[in-house]
DNA sequence: CAGATGACAAGAT
DNA sequence: AATCTTGCCATCT
């Protein structure tokens, strides 16, 4: 529960028309080296949230597809595009071009959950 | 409690 | 360039 939501706390700070990749993502909620835990995540969040899960995707440039998204995936594209993103035929977007940079006040939160993790373990 | 389940990424082939 | 390993683990049933 805990580390879902770390995970949705920084994809909430992605800001409209840019993306994050799930290794990004991974990186600054303290999960460096653990990308899938940011998949697994957000396969369960909740549509309707305030989680901008759409603006995750892989570090290829594409949308990550699943059968079991019925559909889902399209919408991210769709919802990527009403945000002025443009993808070329391959379905990729450049990622040199949109990929977030984030502040340094969102690293400084990053650093301080690894401080803390790592006085968690011996 | 044990097993199944999932939106990844980097390196090797 | 495309396909194949391997490491990764919180939740749900």
């Amino acid at each position: 529960m805990l580390t879902y939501e770390r995970i949705y706390a920084v994809v909430r700070q992605i800001p409209r028309g840019q993306v994050a990749t799930y290794g990004q993502v991974a990186e600054l909620a303290g999960l460096v080296g653990k990308p899938r835990l940011v998949g697994y995540a957000l396969y369960r969040v909740d549509m309707t949230s305030d989680v901008p899960w759409h603006r995750v995707i892989n570090a290829k440039g594409e949308i990550s597809q699943s059968p079991l998204r019925y559909g889902n995936d399209y919408r991210q594209r769709s919802l990527l595009e009403d945000e002025g993103i443009a993808f070329d035929q391959g379905g990729r977007l450049d990622l040199g071009q949109y990929r977030w940079r984030p502040p340094d006040t969102v690293i400084e939160q990053a650093l301080a959950v690894l401080r803390e993790t790592l006085d968690e373990e011996p």
